[in-house]
Parts: C-alpha cells; structure tokens; sequence
DNA sequence: CTGAAAGCGCTTACAG
DNA sequence: CTGAAAGCGCTTACAG
C-alpha cells in the first residue's frame, strides 16, 4: 500500500528543499546534473507524477472540460461526447459528463456544481425543459463569470456565446426534397414541440420544401410529439385517417417507430411508404428495412466544441474575439426505407 | 464580467480576517450572531461559493470519481453511465468519463492521468486489448496506490477489487433454454472469442444449456466475431451451409445482423428462425421482429458500482473488508423475434 | 547551485 | 469573539 509520493518526501529523503526538488524534476538548468539525477531517478523509481489538485489551485486552471447533456443513451449525444472525449483527451483535458435529464432543475444544479471551480469550461446542450422554460440565467450567470461555454445542437440566441450545431433547416430541406423527387406527395411529418429549437427548424424545412415544389402543408399530416420515446398513438391515428405514401421523422427513434407502426397497418416501406429520418445511428442499421436518415455528425460536432472551447481558454488573443456560430453540414444516407 | 468571489475578497471588504469568514459562511458559534448575518448576506449576493479545488487539496479528496468505458455509443455502456451519473450526483460526486475505445494503451494513459490525483475512486469496465493482452498492472498500480476500483461487467479474476456483473451464464442459459423448450433444435450461436471474459461465459451458458436437454454442441453452428460492428459474412456462411432454425447472440448487434442476414436470404423471423439477443436497448425495440433479449440492466449495473465504490471511500469500516463480487439478475425480455 | 518565502483558496486547532 | 499560523502539494521570483 504505498501512497502517492510527494515532492516534501523527496525532499526529506536526500536532505534538500522541496524548491530544488521540484526544480530538479522540471530539468531546470538551475540545478546541477548530480543533483538532478538523483532526483529524478528516485522520482521515477517511485512514480512520482505531480498531483493534479495542487496544479490546479496554483495554476487557476483545471484541465478539465464539462459537458451537460440533456441524456446520453441515444445514438447522437453519446457519439458528441466520444468526440468531445478524444479532442479532449489528446489536448490534455478530462472530460466530466453531467446529465440534465431534459430536466431544468438538474441542469441549474450539475452547472453550479461544476461551476464552483472543478472546471474550465462548459459545453452544453438545453435540456427540454428549459427550451420550454426560456431561462437561461444560469447559463449567462456563469458566462458573466468568465467561464466560457460552447453550446451544441440544441440552442438559444438568448444566450451570447460559441454555438455548434447542424443545419437543421436544410438537412430537413434536402431529406423531404429528396422524398417529392421520388414522386411523393402526401407526406408526413413527425416533430417536436415547436419550442425545441431543432424540432422547429426541422419543421420549417419540411414546409419549406413542399411549398418550394408547391405542394400545399397540410396541417393533418404533421404530427407533434411531447415524449420521446413513447406515446406514439397519434401516429398510428395520422396512418388511419389520412393517405399517407411518405414520413420525415426528426428523429431516428420517430421515423422506425412510424416506419413499424405503418408495417403493421400492412403498408410495406418504402414501397407504400418512404421513410427518412433524422441521426444516423444505430437504430437507422438495424430496423428493416434499414433506414435512409440525415446524418448529424455528432463526433465532429463534439470535435469542434472542443476546439473552439480549448481556443477561447488557451489563445491570448482568442479570448476576445466575437462568439462564432459554427455550422457541421448534415448529408443524407440513402439505404432501404426510401426508393 | 465579475469574477468569483474569494474569501480573501470578502475578508478584505470588512477588515475582518479570513478566519473570521471562512467561519462565519459555516455559521460557527465561535462567531458573532452580528458579524455572521454581514458577511452571510454579503456572500449570498455575491454568490459565494468555496472553490472546489481549494477544498480538494484541503480535504485530500475530489469528490470525483473516474470512470473508463471501452465505448460509449452503445445502449448497455451510456445506460451504465446514466446509472452511474445519476447515484453519483445524488451523492455529490462527479463523474469523469474516459473512453478506451477498446484500447490498452488508451486505458492505461486514462487510468494514470485521472489516477493522478484528480479523482477518489474508480470504476471500470476493461477493453478488448486489455483483456486480449490479459496485462492488468496498471489497475492493480493504482489500487496498491490505496485507491479504490470497482470493475463491471467485463473483469478479471487477476485483479482483487469489488466488482459488479450480471450473471452472464445464466443469462445465456436460460435463453437458450427458450429456444429449445420452444422446439428449435438447430441453434446458432454468434459470439465473442473467448479471451472475452463475458462473451466466454455467455458460450459457456449456450453449451451448457444445449448438453441438459441433450442437444450435441454443433461447432459449425457458432461463429466467433471479432469485429463487433462489422465483418458478419461468416453468419452468412452459416446460414449458407447449414440448418439453422434459431440463432442466439451475445450482443443485440449480433442479434439483429443476424436476424437481418436471414430475412435476406429469406428466411422469415421467428416463423423459420427464432432470434434472442443480449442487452435490452433500443435496437432491439426498433428491429422488426423486435428482439427478444437478454436484459442485463445496466444502469442498475452503474448504481451499484456507485454503491460500493462510495462505500469504500466513506465508511470507516467498510474500507478493510474483504472485496464483494455483486452479481445482478439478468432477465429474458420476450419479444416477436421469438415464438 | 540551493533554499526560504509567498501564494493559489480554503480549514481548523490554537492563542489571545 | 477574532485572528495568526500551519497545512494541503505545488511553483517560481528572489536571495544568498
């Protein structure tokens, strides 16, 4: 059970300030090469490393970035976080994940508690309920304090700060697109509330496209879903009561939901049914048929909120430069669900 | 742009010392009743908070603690995350999360830098390479250092630690014992190779549940992947070369592949092959026939890992006793993809 | 070439 | 009731 060695142990052990230690350690031309080897020897022999908590008070950073996400067990949010977790890692960060839990009250709480000097940095994406909520003083609370943040996917523009994110409109835009190009006309959409940001541009772009190839949005073919992951009733009414021959839905969990919903109504995708849906994930692979979908990038999109976050700590000059937004193209991935 | 407050700061607003403060914000009797509500109230509108890493160094604790994860962006590891995020945040710790990507050097550079002060305690759950290379000296460097470490799921007996698993074994068995009590006789099975701790038991299960309804082991009908998301031409093979009429398989990928694979040669699911996978996630809710599944709770997983990890840090008692193994109840998740 | 001192932000036993 | 001092583990400007 041999702890952690200190510099003070060192220092005892040969009978020398804990300075010269630490010098000696750091190679400092200071010191003298006996004394240096020595040192460094013992140090090694005992794998000295210097403790990180006395780093960090002295230098008035942490090294660590934090990261608050609304969940992680769906495909695009764990994939932001592998990204974020390798540019972070390879930059000499550690990463700590917090879980809002699409929960306002938990989002308040997991930043005032990384906010209290455990960390640099904040990426973050809103929770559900603070999208509904529109309050975001606790984010600009800890931006007044000098902590810069970086904001992913899910966004405000009541928030001054870097954005990531994807091109909602258009990714929505090219799938419903690429749907009319097929030859439909019917088709439906399944979407967030409009108080999510993502859910409302991605339903502009689904009526922008059909307005641009002049089909007309009919209101019956759109259907809002409150909870994610359940609750799909109204899909099912949205098959019965109208002709449907296509669905976009935002999410890669609507689109096989609605895609399995309509198999077992007896309609065969993508030949009575085309689908698309949104976040390339696992799910899109697996159901069957496997599903064409927008792919969001999610690494990439981690990847450069690291960067610009690690920018603004570390760059002299980055620190005062205007806030950037900056958009990761989506692209569309053809498989089975579309003809 | 006010920056956190410091005790020093407040101390110097009233001319009192930093003692005096720093006991007066823990309403100490020592202080007086009129000195605590002026340095209370000045603090709460500044909103002081102590500095998180100052207390560490103090506390010579971080209220950190470290978790490595082969990956993430599969359901079973981001739902252990979710349970270890969630016990751990009621509990005040945070969570600090590094991914090996099925690395051994990766995991051994995660474990040495968090090891380095900036966590309590571990838990881990170890990568391919590691358990390939069966090389577990920096695991136990790091509990020799007295530092605790809670392995999950996949594990070693080389290491002496609690650990936290499912009952891998009878988890296969019983799925297995499904299949045959449901009349299939031809089961295949797509595994891990055996190097993996988990992937061994679950073949060890499937054998052993086959030899008790006195079924003879077929070696042509189990396939070892070594690739988990990719390279499945092998299951074609099988399906190919010999009568198949259930397969069973060790992770819901290899399930839903699997699964997929046979529809396209025409085969249909559960009608002429009966399919049960491993982990209750969401492809097996999206696939159709949706999946029957072995569920091996994960976030209960990550909760008890929290449990037993906390334990060890804070209870006086707890820290000399001899190391638990908790195994959690897996359960058969009964589905369409089976009759 | 080596070491004492100050400091990062906090706590707490001790003195007054 | 208040404050000075020591300490957590480290770094670094300064003195010798």
């Amino acid at each position: 059970m041999k702890q952690k060695i200190t510099l003070k142990e060192i220092s005892r052990r040969f009978n020398v300030s804990i300075s010269t230690v630490s010098k000696a350690l750091k190679d400092s031309p200071e010191i003298s090469e006996k004394t240096k080897e020595i040192i460094q020897a013992f140090a090694k022999e005992h794998h000295y490393k210097p403790n990180n908590i006395a780093l960090s008070l002295k230098n008035q950073k942490t090294k660590n970035i934090g990261i608050i996400l609304p969940e992680i067990v769906h495909y695009f949010f764990s994939s932001v976080i592998t990204g974020v977790e390798r540019l972070a890692t390879a930059k000499g960060y550690n990463v700590i994940v917090c879980i809002s839990n699409e929960s306002f009250d938990k989002e308040v709480i997991n930043m005032q508690m990384l906010a209290n000097g455990s960390i640099d940095g904040f990426i973050m994406s809103l929770s559900k309920d603070t999208e509904k909520k529109q309050d975001f003083h606790h984010i600009n609370e800890v931006i007044n304090q000098g902590m810069p943040v970086v904001m992913i996917d899910r966004i405000t523009d009541q928030v001054n700060c870097d954005k990531v994110i994807i091109d909602d409109f258009h990714g929505a835009y090219s799938a419903v697109q690429y749907l009319i190009e097929s030859g439909r006309k019917r088709i439906a959409l399944i979407t967030m509330p409009d108080y999510m940001s993502v859910g409302k541009l991605r339903t502009e772009g689904y009526k922008k496209a059909l307005a641009d190839a002049g089909i007309e949005v009919d209101e019956n073919l759109i259907v809002k879903v409150e909870d994610f992951y359940g609750g799909f009733e109204p899909v099912e009414e949205l098959f019965k009561n109208n002709e449907v021959d296509a669905v976009f839905g935002v999410t890669e969990f609507f689109a096989v939901s609605a895609m399995k919903i309509a198999q077992k109504m007896g309609k065969s995708a993508p030949k009575d049914v085309s689908v698309i849906g949104f976040t390339d994930g696992i799910i899109s692979i697996s159901s069957s048929p496997s599903l064409t979908t927008v792919s969001q990038h999610g690494e990439e999109i981690g990847e450069k909120a690291v960067d610009l976050l690690i920018k603004r700590l570390e760059e002299e000059d980055f620190e005062s430069r205007p806030y950037e937004t900056e958009i990761i193209k989506s692209s569309l991935v053809k498989r089975e669900s579309t003809l």
